[in-house]
DNA sequence: CAGTGGTCTAGACCACGTG
DNA sequence: ACGTGGTCTAGACCACTGA
Protein backbone atom coordinates (compact mmCIF):
# COMPACT_ATOMS: atom_id res chain seq x y z
CA UNK A 1 0.00 0.00 0.00
CA UNK A 2 0.99 3.57 0.19
CA UNK A 3 3.23 5.65 -1.91
CA UNK A 4 0.74 5.86 -4.13
CA UNK A 5 0.09 9.32 -6.21
CA UNK A 6 0.05 11.55 -3.28
CA UNK A 7 0.30 14.28 -6.03
CA UNK A 8 -2.10 13.37 -8.45
CA UNK A 9 -5.20 14.91 -8.15
CA UNK A 10 -8.10 13.91 -5.82
CA UNK A 11 -10.69 12.74 -8.69
CA UNK A 12 -8.00 10.86 -10.03
CA UNK A 13 -7.31 9.16 -6.81
CA UNK A 14 -10.81 8.30 -5.53
CA UNK A 15 -11.46 6.64 -9.31
CA UNK A 16 -8.08 4.38 -8.90
CA UNK A 17 -9.76 3.39 -5.61
CA UNK A 18 -12.97 2.46 -6.94
CA UNK A 19 -11.36 0.67 -9.62
CA UNK A 20 -9.64 -1.59 -7.02
CA UNK A 21 -12.38 -1.78 -4.99
CA UNK A 22 -14.42 -3.61 -8.27
CA UNK A 23 -11.13 -5.90 -9.03
CA UNK A 24 -11.17 -6.97 -5.77
CA UNK A 25 -15.21 -8.32 -4.83
CA UNK A 26 -16.04 -5.34 -2.81
CA UNK A 27 -18.14 -3.98 -5.42
CA UNK A 28 -19.26 -6.93 -7.63
CA UNK A 29 -20.89 -7.55 -11.16
CA UNK A 30 -24.56 -6.33 -11.30
CA UNK A 31 -24.55 -4.70 -7.58
CA UNK A 32 -25.12 -1.21 -6.64
CA UNK A 33 -22.60 1.07 -5.50
CA UNK A 34 -22.63 3.37 -2.55
CA UNK A 35 -25.09 6.71 -2.95
CA UNK A 36 -22.54 9.75 -4.27
CA UNK A 37 -23.28 11.67 -1.33
CA UNK A 38 -22.35 8.31 0.79
CA UNK A 39 -19.06 8.00 -1.50
CA UNK A 40 -18.24 11.79 -0.74
CA UNK A 41 -18.26 11.73 2.91
CA UNK A 42 -16.35 7.93 2.95
CA UNK A 43 -13.41 9.83 1.26
CA UNK A 44 -13.91 13.35 2.20
CA UNK A 45 -14.23 15.53 -0.88
CA UNK A 46 -17.46 17.12 -2.38
CA UNK A 47 -20.14 15.11 -4.49
CA UNK A 48 -18.75 17.17 -7.15
CA UNK A 49 -15.20 15.75 -7.19
CA UNK A 50 -16.77 12.49 -6.08
CA UNK A 51 -18.63 12.65 -10.14
CA UNK A 52 -15.42 13.80 -11.52
CA UNK A 53 -14.52 10.32 -10.76
CA UNK A 54 -17.34 8.32 -11.76
CA UNK A 55 -17.48 10.21 -15.04
CA UNK A 56 -13.97 8.24 -15.93
CA UNK A 57 -15.41 5.00 -14.43
CA UNK A 58 -18.76 5.44 -16.58
CA UNK A 59 -16.10 6.23 -19.90
CA UNK A 60 -14.67 2.82 -18.87
CA UNK A 61 -17.54 1.18 -19.26
CA UNK A 62 -16.80 -0.08 -15.51
CA UNK A 63 -20.20 1.29 -14.19
CA UNK A 64 -23.40 2.94 -15.69
CA UNK A 65 -25.84 5.21 -14.15
CA UNK A 66 -29.26 6.79 -14.79
CA UNK A 67 -31.27 9.55 -12.59
CA UNK A 68 -33.34 8.39 -9.66
CA UNK A 69 -31.74 5.11 -9.15
CA UNK A 70 -27.91 4.30 -7.98
CA UNK A 71 -24.66 3.49 -10.15
CA UNK A 72 -24.24 -0.01 -11.10
CA UNK A 73 -21.06 -1.95 -12.00
CA UNK A 74 -20.88 -3.28 -15.38
CA UNK A 75 -17.95 -5.12 -15.72
CA UNK A 76 -14.18 -5.31 -14.34
CA UNK A 77 -12.46 -2.30 -14.88
CA UNK A 78 -9.46 -3.17 -17.83
CA UNK A 79 -6.04 -2.15 -17.65
CA UNK A 80 -5.55 -0.38 -20.59
CA UNK A 81 -4.63 3.58 -21.39
CA UNK A 82 -4.02 6.20 -24.41
CA UNK A 83 0.17 4.91 -24.90
CA UNK A 84 -1.55 1.31 -25.07
CA UNK A 85 -3.46 2.13 -27.62
CA UNK A 86 -0.88 4.18 -29.21
CA UNK A 87 2.15 2.11 -28.65
CA UNK A 88 2.89 -1.28 -29.67
CA UNK A 89 5.54 -1.78 -27.42
CA UNK A 90 3.88 -0.69 -24.34
CA UNK A 91 0.56 -2.18 -24.92
CA UNK A 92 2.80 -5.57 -25.37
CA UNK A 93 5.13 -5.12 -22.39
CA UNK A 94 1.74 -4.38 -20.23
CA UNK A 95 0.52 -7.94 -21.57
CA UNK A 96 3.71 -9.65 -20.41
CA UNK A 97 4.90 -10.12 -24.34
CA UNK A 98 8.13 -9.49 -25.22
CA UNK A 99 7.52 -6.49 -28.00
CA UNK A 100 9.95 -6.83 -31.20
CA UNK A 101 10.17 -4.78 -34.03
CA UNK A 102 12.15 -4.96 -37.91
CA UNK A 103 12.49 -1.92 -39.43
CA UNK A 104 12.18 -2.47 -43.13
CA UNK A 105 12.57 1.11 -44.68
CA UNK A 106 13.17 4.59 -42.87
CA UNK A 107 13.34 7.98 -45.65
CA UNK A 108 13.33 11.07 -45.42
CA UNK A 109 11.24 12.31 -48.55
CA UNK A 110 8.60 14.89 -49.95
CA UNK A 111 5.25 15.16 -48.91
CA UNK A 112 2.24 13.95 -50.98
CA UNK A 113 -1.03 15.22 -51.24
CA UNK A 114 -2.12 12.75 -48.26
CA UNK A 115 0.18 12.99 -46.39
CA UNK A 116 -0.10 17.73 -46.87
CA UNK A 117 -3.88 16.61 -46.05
CA UNK A 118 -3.62 14.49 -42.65
CA UNK A 119 -0.63 16.52 -41.19
CA UNK A 120 -1.28 19.77 -42.23
CA UNK A 121 1.57 20.62 -44.16
CA UNK A 122 2.04 21.49 -47.86
CA UNK A 123 2.46 18.99 -50.40
CA UNK A 124 6.75 18.49 -51.16
CA UNK A 125 7.42 19.72 -47.89
CA UNK A 126 10.10 16.80 -46.18
CA UNK A 127 8.33 14.10 -44.01
CA UNK A 128 9.89 10.98 -42.43
CA UNK A 129 8.48 7.41 -43.33
CA UNK A 130 8.99 4.39 -41.52
CA UNK A 131 8.15 0.73 -41.91
CA UNK A 132 8.47 -1.35 -39.69
CA UNK A 133 7.07 -5.13 -38.97
CA UNK A 134 5.67 -6.08 -35.39
CA UNK A 135 5.60 -8.97 -33.75
CA UNK A 136 4.44 -10.70 -30.04
CA UNK A 137 7.24 -13.51 -29.52
CA UNK A 138 8.38 -14.67 -32.70
CA UNK A 139 5.58 -14.04 -35.04
CA UNK A 140 4.77 -11.10 -36.74
CA UNK A 141 1.50 -9.55 -36.28
CA UNK A 142 1.17 -6.48 -37.78
CA UNK A 143 2.91 -3.88 -40.57
CA UNK A 144 3.03 -0.84 -39.49
CA UNK A 145 3.75 2.29 -41.99
CA UNK A 146 4.17 5.58 -40.06
CA UNK A 147 4.52 9.53 -41.74
CA UNK A 148 6.00 11.94 -38.83
CA UNK A 149 6.44 15.81 -39.76
CA UNK A 150 9.66 16.70 -39.99
CA UNK A 151 10.40 18.13 -36.73
CA UNK A 152 9.40 14.69 -35.03
CA UNK A 153 11.18 12.71 -37.94
CA UNK A 154 14.52 13.59 -37.26
CA UNK A 155 14.12 12.85 -33.16
CA UNK A 156 12.93 9.30 -34.92
CA UNK A 157 16.06 8.83 -36.53
CA UNK A 158 17.66 9.18 -33.67
CA UNK A 159 16.34 6.12 -31.56
CA UNK A 160 17.03 2.96 -31.82
CA UNK A 161 14.31 1.63 -33.78
CA UNK A 162 14.37 -2.10 -33.65
CA UNK A 163 14.64 -2.22 -29.79
CA UNK A 164 12.80 0.99 -28.41
CA UNK A 165 9.46 2.35 -28.26
CA UNK A 166 9.37 5.46 -30.24
CA UNK A 167 6.61 7.23 -27.78
CA UNK A 168 8.53 6.45 -24.71
CA UNK A 169 11.92 8.11 -26.11
CA UNK A 170 10.24 10.84 -27.86
CA UNK A 171 8.15 11.44 -24.54
CA UNK A 172 12.06 12.13 -22.99
CA UNK A 173 12.59 14.38 -25.45
CA UNK A 174 9.16 16.61 -24.74
CA UNK A 175 7.37 15.25 -27.78
CA UNK A 176 3.47 14.92 -26.49
CA UNK A 177 1.10 12.81 -28.12
CA UNK A 178 -2.26 13.65 -26.68
CA UNK A 179 -5.29 12.98 -29.22
CA UNK A 180 -6.03 10.29 -31.32
CA UNK A 181 -8.37 9.32 -34.40
CA UNK A 182 -8.83 6.07 -35.54
CA UNK A 183 -10.16 4.40 -38.80
CA UNK A 184 -10.58 0.86 -38.39
CA UNK A 185 -11.36 -1.44 -41.48
CA UNK A 186 -10.48 -4.83 -43.00
CA UNK A 187 -9.00 -5.24 -45.92
CA UNK A 188 -6.77 -7.98 -48.07
CA UNK A 189 -3.09 -8.40 -47.78
CA UNK A 190 -1.71 -6.95 -50.70
CA UNK A 191 1.30 -8.56 -52.40
CA UNK A 192 3.91 -6.91 -50.31
CA UNK A 193 1.84 -6.99 -46.80
CA UNK A 194 1.51 -10.74 -47.34
CA UNK A 195 5.62 -11.07 -47.34
CA UNK A 196 5.94 -9.33 -44.57
CA UNK A 197 3.42 -10.70 -42.83
CA UNK A 198 4.31 -14.29 -43.83
CA UNK A 199 1.10 -14.85 -45.22
CA UNK A 200 -1.12 -15.67 -48.35
CA UNK A 201 -1.82 -12.41 -50.35
CA UNK A 202 -5.99 -11.66 -49.76
CA UNK A 203 -5.05 -12.95 -46.12
CA UNK A 204 -8.25 -10.98 -44.39
CA UNK A 205 -6.05 -7.95 -42.63
CA UNK A 206 -7.61 -5.21 -39.99
CA UNK A 207 -6.43 -2.09 -41.22
CA UNK A 208 -5.89 1.01 -38.44
CA UNK A 209 -5.64 4.51 -40.29
CA UNK A 210 -4.65 6.96 -37.57
CA UNK A 211 -3.77 10.51 -36.94
CA UNK A 212 -1.97 11.24 -33.92
CA UNK A 213 -2.24 15.40 -32.78
CA UNK A 214 -0.17 17.68 -29.85
CA UNK A 215 -2.14 18.59 -26.93
CA UNK A 216 -2.27 21.83 -28.96
CA UNK A 217 -3.78 20.14 -31.99
CA UNK A 218 -0.71 20.13 -34.27
CA UNK A 219 -0.60 16.94 -36.37
CA UNK A 220 2.70 14.84 -35.34
CA UNK A 221 2.28 11.73 -37.50
CA UNK A 222 -0.11 9.34 -39.20
CA UNK A 223 0.10 5.44 -39.37
CA UNK A 224 -1.83 3.17 -41.27
CA UNK A 225 -1.12 -0.09 -39.40
CA UNK A 226 -2.42 -3.75 -40.75
CA UNK A 227 -3.25 -6.42 -38.21
CA UNK A 228 -3.14 -9.85 -38.79
CA UNK A 229 -6.83 -10.59 -38.41
CA UNK A 230 -6.94 -13.32 -36.13
CA UNK A 231 -4.55 -11.99 -34.05
CA UNK A 232 -5.44 -8.81 -32.52
CA UNK A 233 -8.41 -6.84 -32.32
CA UNK A 234 -9.43 -3.72 -30.90
CA UNK A 235 -12.66 -3.05 -27.77
CA UNK A 236 -14.16 0.38 -27.79
CA UNK A 237 -16.36 1.12 -24.78
CA UNK A 238 -20.23 3.26 -25.74
CA UNK A 239 -22.98 4.84 -23.79
CA UNK A 240 -26.06 6.20 -24.68
CA UNK A 241 -24.19 9.87 -23.55
CA UNK A 242 -20.81 9.83 -25.26
CA UNK A 243 -20.34 10.14 -28.82
CA UNK A 244 -16.26 8.70 -28.89
CA UNK A 245 -16.90 6.19 -31.60
CA UNK A 246 -18.87 6.15 -35.07
CA UNK A 247 -19.36 4.00 -38.58
CA UNK A 248 -19.15 5.69 -41.79
CA UNK A 249 -19.10 4.56 -45.17
CA UNK A 250 -16.24 4.07 -46.84
CA UNK A 251 -13.21 2.88 -45.88
CA UNK A 252 -10.48 5.94 -44.93
CA UNK A 253 -11.00 9.62 -46.13
CA UNK A 254 -8.84 10.64 -48.73
CA UNK A 255 -9.00 13.76 -50.27
CA UNK A 256 -10.38 16.34 -48.61
CA UNK A 257 -12.24 17.50 -45.06
CA UNK A 258 -10.59 16.09 -42.04
CA UNK A 259 -13.75 14.22 -41.16
CA UNK A 260 -14.72 11.94 -43.67
CA UNK A 261 -18.35 11.78 -45.08
CA UNK A 262 -19.49 14.95 -47.12
CA UNK B 1 -32.77 29.18 -35.25
CA UNK B 2 -34.98 28.84 -32.29
CA UNK B 3 -37.41 25.95 -31.69
CA UNK B 4 -33.70 24.04 -30.14
CA UNK B 5 -34.07 22.11 -27.09
CA UNK B 6 -35.30 24.31 -24.69
CA UNK B 7 -35.86 21.43 -22.58
CA UNK B 8 -32.79 19.99 -22.77
CA UNK B 9 -29.79 20.80 -20.04
CA UNK B 10 -28.03 23.73 -20.77
CA UNK B 11 -24.47 21.88 -21.04
CA UNK B 12 -25.76 20.20 -24.28
CA UNK B 13 -27.32 23.49 -25.77
CA UNK B 14 -23.72 25.06 -24.89
CA UNK B 15 -22.05 22.07 -26.49
CA UNK B 16 -24.32 22.25 -29.43
CA UNK B 17 -23.87 25.59 -30.01
CA UNK B 18 -20.47 25.67 -29.71
CA UNK B 19 -20.48 22.43 -32.79
CA UNK B 20 -22.52 25.08 -34.88
CA UNK B 21 -20.10 27.89 -34.72
CA UNK B 22 -17.06 25.43 -35.30
CA UNK B 23 -19.20 24.07 -38.36
CA UNK B 24 -20.39 27.67 -39.45
CA UNK B 25 -16.32 28.87 -39.34
CA UNK B 26 -16.74 31.21 -36.78
CA UNK B 27 -13.75 28.98 -34.63
CA UNK B 28 -12.00 27.31 -37.12
CA UNK B 29 -9.56 24.35 -37.27
CA UNK B 30 -6.30 24.87 -35.44
CA UNK B 31 -7.38 28.47 -33.86
CA UNK B 32 -8.07 29.26 -30.09
CA UNK B 33 -11.41 29.22 -28.37
CA UNK B 34 -12.46 32.14 -26.48
CA UNK B 35 -11.61 31.45 -22.58
CA UNK B 36 -14.16 29.48 -20.43
CA UNK B 37 -14.36 32.48 -17.70
CA UNK B 38 -15.67 34.30 -21.15
CA UNK B 39 -17.55 31.77 -22.81
CA UNK B 40 -19.41 31.33 -19.44
CA UNK B 41 -20.34 35.15 -19.46
CA UNK B 42 -21.48 34.87 -22.92
CA UNK B 43 -23.73 31.97 -22.34
CA UNK B 44 -25.02 33.72 -18.95
CA UNK B 45 -23.96 30.38 -16.87
CA UNK B 46 -21.25 29.64 -14.61
CA UNK B 47 -18.33 28.24 -15.59
CA UNK B 48 -19.18 24.51 -14.48
CA UNK B 49 -21.34 24.47 -17.03
CA UNK B 50 -19.13 25.65 -19.78
CA UNK B 51 -16.98 22.85 -18.47
CA UNK B 52 -19.38 20.20 -18.91
CA UNK B 53 -20.26 21.42 -22.58
CA UNK B 54 -16.47 21.18 -23.30
CA UNK B 55 -15.82 17.99 -21.95
CA UNK B 56 -18.59 16.67 -24.80
CA UNK B 57 -16.67 18.45 -27.06
CA UNK B 58 -13.23 17.09 -26.16
CA UNK B 59 -14.35 13.51 -25.75
CA UNK B 60 -15.54 14.03 -29.12
CA UNK B 61 -12.09 14.63 -30.70
CA UNK B 62 -13.40 18.44 -31.56
CA UNK B 63 -11.22 20.38 -28.96
CA UNK B 64 -8.26 20.01 -26.58
CA UNK B 65 -7.03 21.81 -24.04
CA UNK B 66 -4.03 22.26 -21.56
CA UNK B 67 -3.44 23.15 -18.61
CA UNK B 68 -2.10 27.16 -18.73
CA UNK B 69 -3.45 27.82 -22.38
CA UNK B 70 -6.79 28.18 -24.56
CA UNK B 71 -8.47 25.45 -25.49
CA UNK B 72 -8.07 24.88 -29.60
CA UNK B 73 -9.87 23.39 -32.39
CA UNK B 74 -9.01 20.30 -33.34
CA UNK B 75 -11.60 18.80 -36.03
CA UNK B 76 -15.23 19.39 -37.65
CA UNK B 77 -17.51 17.96 -35.35
CA UNK B 78 -18.68 14.87 -36.98
CA UNK B 79 -21.98 14.18 -36.55
CA UNK B 80 -23.03 10.58 -34.54
CA UNK B 81 -24.53 9.26 -31.68
CA UNK B 82 -24.48 6.24 -29.48
CA UNK B 83 -28.07 5.15 -31.38
CA UNK B 84 -26.36 5.91 -35.02
CA UNK B 85 -23.66 3.20 -34.04
CA UNK B 86 -26.22 0.95 -32.88
CA UNK B 87 -28.92 0.92 -34.88
CA UNK B 88 -28.40 0.43 -38.38
CA UNK B 89 -31.13 1.75 -39.94
CA UNK B 90 -30.45 5.14 -38.09
CA UNK B 91 -26.97 5.63 -38.79
CA UNK B 92 -28.07 5.03 -42.65
CA UNK B 93 -31.14 7.33 -42.56
CA UNK B 94 -28.79 10.01 -41.03
CA UNK B 95 -26.57 9.72 -43.48
CA UNK B 96 -29.02 9.97 -46.84
CA UNK B 97 -29.24 6.61 -47.39
CA UNK B 98 -32.06 4.52 -47.33
CA UNK B 99 -31.79 1.51 -45.07
CA UNK B 100 -32.92 -1.93 -46.14
CA UNK B 101 -32.85 -5.60 -44.54
CA UNK B 102 -33.95 -9.55 -45.47
CA UNK B 103 -34.28 -11.56 -42.66
CA UNK B 104 -32.62 -14.83 -43.08
CA UNK B 105 -33.52 -16.15 -39.79
CA UNK B 106 -35.73 -15.64 -36.72
CA UNK B 107 -36.01 -18.64 -34.39
CA UNK B 108 -36.44 -18.76 -30.77
CA UNK B 109 -33.80 -21.61 -29.50
CA UNK B 110 -32.20 -22.07 -26.32
CA UNK B 111 -28.48 -20.60 -24.88
CA UNK B 112 -25.75 -22.58 -25.61
CA UNK B 113 -22.57 -21.86 -23.50
CA UNK B 114 -21.77 -18.48 -25.61
CA UNK B 115 -24.80 -17.38 -25.24
CA UNK B 116 -25.21 -17.79 -21.36
CA UNK B 117 -21.80 -15.89 -21.00
CA UNK B 118 -22.92 -13.05 -23.08
CA UNK B 119 -26.31 -12.74 -21.67
CA UNK B 120 -25.59 -13.69 -18.37
CA UNK B 121 -28.53 -16.70 -18.52
CA UNK B 122 -28.04 -19.88 -17.70
CA UNK B 123 -27.12 -22.70 -20.42
CA UNK B 124 -30.63 -23.80 -21.91
CA UNK B 125 -32.70 -20.69 -21.26
CA UNK B 126 -35.11 -19.91 -23.95
CA UNK B 127 -33.03 -16.70 -26.52
CA UNK B 128 -34.12 -15.28 -29.46
CA UNK B 129 -31.79 -15.38 -32.90
CA UNK B 130 -32.19 -12.67 -35.44
CA UNK B 131 -30.24 -12.93 -38.63
CA UNK B 132 -31.08 -10.02 -41.18
CA UNK B 133 -28.94 -8.88 -44.25
CA UNK B 134 -28.77 -5.48 -44.50
CA UNK B 135 -28.41 -2.95 -47.31
CA UNK B 136 -27.28 0.21 -48.83
CA UNK B 137 -29.45 1.47 -51.43
CA UNK B 138 -29.50 -2.23 -53.23
CA UNK B 139 -25.98 -3.33 -52.49
CA UNK B 140 -25.88 -5.75 -49.11
CA UNK B 141 -23.11 -4.35 -46.80
CA UNK B 142 -23.46 -6.51 -43.93
CA UNK B 143 -24.97 -9.56 -41.91
CA UNK B 144 -26.15 -9.31 -38.53
CA UNK B 145 -26.28 -12.41 -36.31
CA UNK B 146 -27.88 -10.88 -33.07
CA UNK B 147 -29.02 -12.81 -29.67
CA UNK B 148 -31.58 -11.43 -27.68
CA UNK B 149 -32.95 -12.35 -24.49
CA UNK B 150 -35.96 -13.93 -23.99
CA UNK B 151 -37.98 -10.61 -22.95
CA UNK B 152 -36.27 -8.75 -25.34
CA UNK B 153 -36.93 -10.93 -27.87
CA UNK B 154 -40.77 -11.48 -27.52
CA UNK B 155 -40.81 -8.01 -28.61
CA UNK B 156 -38.14 -8.52 -31.61
CA UNK B 157 -40.71 -11.16 -33.07
CA UNK B 158 -43.57 -8.47 -32.78
CA UNK B 159 -41.65 -6.12 -35.28
CA UNK B 160 -41.51 -5.94 -38.85
CA UNK B 161 -38.25 -7.11 -39.43
CA UNK B 162 -38.22 -6.10 -42.94
CA UNK B 163 -38.89 -2.32 -42.50
CA UNK B 164 -38.71 -1.30 -39.29
CA UNK B 165 -35.53 -0.27 -36.76
CA UNK B 166 -35.75 -2.71 -33.71
CA UNK B 167 -34.20 -0.28 -31.19
CA UNK B 168 -36.62 2.22 -32.45
CA UNK B 169 -39.78 0.23 -32.00
CA UNK B 170 -38.07 -1.41 -28.36
CA UNK B 171 -37.35 2.32 -27.38
CA UNK B 172 -41.00 3.14 -27.48
CA UNK B 173 -41.80 0.36 -25.72
CA UNK B 174 -39.61 0.74 -22.41
CA UNK B 175 -36.32 -1.05 -23.77
CA UNK B 176 -33.69 1.39 -24.03
CA UNK B 177 -30.20 0.59 -24.53
CA UNK B 178 -27.38 2.18 -22.83
CA UNK B 179 -24.27 0.77 -23.03
CA UNK B 180 -22.19 -1.45 -25.15
CA UNK B 181 -18.75 -2.87 -25.56
CA UNK B 182 -17.72 -3.43 -29.15
CA UNK B 183 -15.06 -6.12 -30.37
CA UNK B 184 -13.42 -5.52 -33.53
CA UNK B 185 -11.65 -7.80 -35.96
CA UNK B 186 -11.09 -8.90 -39.26
CA UNK B 187 -11.97 -12.10 -40.63
CA UNK B 188 -12.06 -14.23 -43.81
CA UNK B 189 -15.86 -14.51 -44.99
CA UNK B 190 -16.74 -18.18 -44.87
CA UNK B 191 -19.48 -20.09 -47.47
CA UNK B 192 -22.56 -18.76 -45.88
CA UNK B 193 -21.02 -14.92 -44.99
CA UNK B 194 -20.03 -14.94 -48.88
CA UNK B 195 -23.10 -16.65 -50.08
CA UNK B 196 -25.48 -14.14 -48.33
CA UNK B 197 -23.52 -11.06 -49.34
CA UNK B 198 -22.88 -11.96 -52.90
CA UNK B 199 -19.00 -12.16 -52.71
CA UNK B 200 -16.22 -14.97 -52.93
CA UNK B 201 -15.90 -17.28 -49.65
CA UNK B 202 -12.09 -15.18 -48.74
CA UNK B 203 -13.40 -12.27 -49.39
CA UNK B 204 -12.18 -9.90 -46.05
CA UNK B 205 -15.10 -9.08 -43.48
CA UNK B 206 -14.75 -6.40 -40.64
CA UNK B 207 -16.45 -8.29 -37.54
CA UNK B 208 -17.63 -6.13 -34.78
CA UNK B 209 -18.90 -8.30 -31.75
CA UNK B 210 -21.24 -6.34 -29.50
CA UNK B 211 -22.78 -6.84 -26.26
CA UNK B 212 -25.37 -4.40 -25.17
CA UNK B 213 -26.68 -3.46 -21.59
CA UNK B 214 -29.25 -2.04 -20.03
CA UNK B 215 -28.97 1.32 -17.70
CA UNK B 216 -29.46 -0.81 -15.55
CA UNK B 217 -26.14 -3.08 -16.67
CA UNK B 218 -28.52 -6.00 -17.45
CA UNK B 219 -27.33 -7.61 -20.71
CA UNK B 220 -30.34 -7.35 -23.40
CA UNK B 221 -28.04 -8.81 -26.44
CA UNK B 222 -25.02 -9.58 -28.14
CA UNK B 223 -24.14 -9.51 -31.93
CA UNK B 224 -22.05 -10.82 -33.96
CA UNK B 225 -22.14 -8.02 -37.39
CA UNK B 226 -19.87 -8.61 -40.36
CA UNK B 227 -19.23 -5.57 -42.85
CA UNK B 228 -17.65 -5.64 -46.22
CA UNK B 229 -14.20 -4.77 -45.27
CA UNK B 230 -14.41 -1.69 -47.93
CA UNK B 231 -17.80 -0.56 -47.55
CA UNK B 232 -18.14 0.53 -43.88
CA UNK B 233 -15.30 1.30 -41.29
CA UNK B 234 -15.15 2.58 -37.95
CA UNK B 235 -13.95 5.71 -36.22
CA UNK B 236 -13.00 6.04 -32.77
CA UNK B 237 -11.69 9.25 -30.94
CA UNK B 238 -8.81 8.76 -27.80
CA UNK B 239 -7.33 11.43 -25.85
CA UNK B 240 -4.71 11.08 -23.26
CA UNK B 241 -6.61 10.92 -20.20
CA UNK B 242 -9.84 8.69 -21.95
CA UNK B 243 -9.97 4.64 -22.26
CA UNK B 244 -12.87 3.95 -24.08
CA UNK B 245 -11.17 2.06 -26.37
CA UNK B 246 -8.08 -0.85 -26.65
CA UNK B 247 -6.55 -3.48 -28.34
CA UNK B 248 -6.07 -6.83 -27.23
CA UNK B 249 -4.77 -9.93 -28.04
CA UNK B 250 -6.60 -12.60 -30.33
CA UNK B 251 -10.46 -12.15 -31.31
CA UNK B 252 -13.36 -12.07 -29.03
CA UNK B 253 -13.19 -13.18 -25.98
CA UNK B 254 -15.18 -16.61 -25.72
CA UNK B 255 -15.31 -18.69 -22.35
CA UNK B 256 -14.41 -16.64 -19.00
CA UNK B 257 -14.23 -13.24 -18.04
CA UNK B 258 -16.24 -10.91 -19.62
CA UNK B 259 -13.48 -8.78 -20.18
CA UNK B 260 -11.30 -10.42 -22.26
CA UNK B 261 -7.35 -11.40 -21.91
CA UNK B 262 -6.31 -12.66 -18.27
C1' DC C 1 3.65 38.87 -14.87
C1' DA C 2 -1.40 38.34 -15.82
C1' DG C 3 -4.42 35.02 -17.70
C1' DT C 4 -5.63 30.32 -18.29
C1' DG C 5 -7.46 25.68 -17.53
C1' DG C 6 -7.55 22.02 -13.75
C1' DT C 7 -9.30 21.14 -9.45
C1' DC C 8 -12.27 21.53 -5.52
C1' DT C 9 -16.00 23.21 -2.31
C1' DA C 10 -20.63 23.73 -0.32
C1' DG C 11 -24.37 24.63 -1.26
C1' DA C 12 -29.14 24.29 -4.27
C1' DC C 13 -33.19 22.58 -7.16
C1' DC C 14 -35.17 19.24 -10.19
C1' DA C 15 -36.84 14.88 -12.43
C1' DC C 16 -36.73 10.51 -11.78
C1' DG C 17 -36.83 5.61 -9.46
C1' DT C 18 -38.16 2.71 -6.10
C1' DG C 19 -40.33 1.29 -1.94
C1' DA D 1 -42.51 10.23 0.10
C1' DC D 2 -37.98 9.89 -0.04
C1' DG D 3 -33.53 9.20 -1.80
C1' DT D 4 -31.13 9.31 -6.06
C1' DG D 5 -28.31 11.10 -9.81
C1' DG D 6 -28.34 15.16 -13.13
C1' DT D 7 -27.70 19.88 -13.29
C1' DC D 8 -26.18 24.39 -11.91
C1' DT D 9 -24.07 28.24 -9.12
C1' DA D 10 -20.49 31.26 -7.21
C1' DG D 11 -17.03 31.24 -5.37
C1' DA D 12 -11.69 29.66 -4.44
C1' DC D 13 -6.66 28.16 -5.05
C1' DC D 14 -3.13 26.15 -7.83
C1' DA D 15 0.08 25.06 -11.70
C1' DC D 16 0.96 26.18 -15.87
C1' DT D 17 1.48 29.07 -20.35
C1' DG D 18 2.92 32.75 -22.78
C1' DA D 19 4.11 37.45 -23.58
Amino acid sequence: MSALATGSPRHRQIADALRRSIRSGVYERGTQLPSERELAEEFDVSRGTVRQALATLRAEGVVASRKGARGVVLAEPRAQSFSELLSFSAWARALGERPAGRVVELARRYADAADAHRLDVTEGDPVFFLVRVRMLGDAPVMIERTTFVESVGRLVASVDLEADSIYARLAERGVVFAHARHYVSALAADNEDAALLGVEPGTPLLRQVRRTTSPEGMPLEWADDRYLGDAVSFVLENSSGSRHAARVIGTIPEPRGDGALR
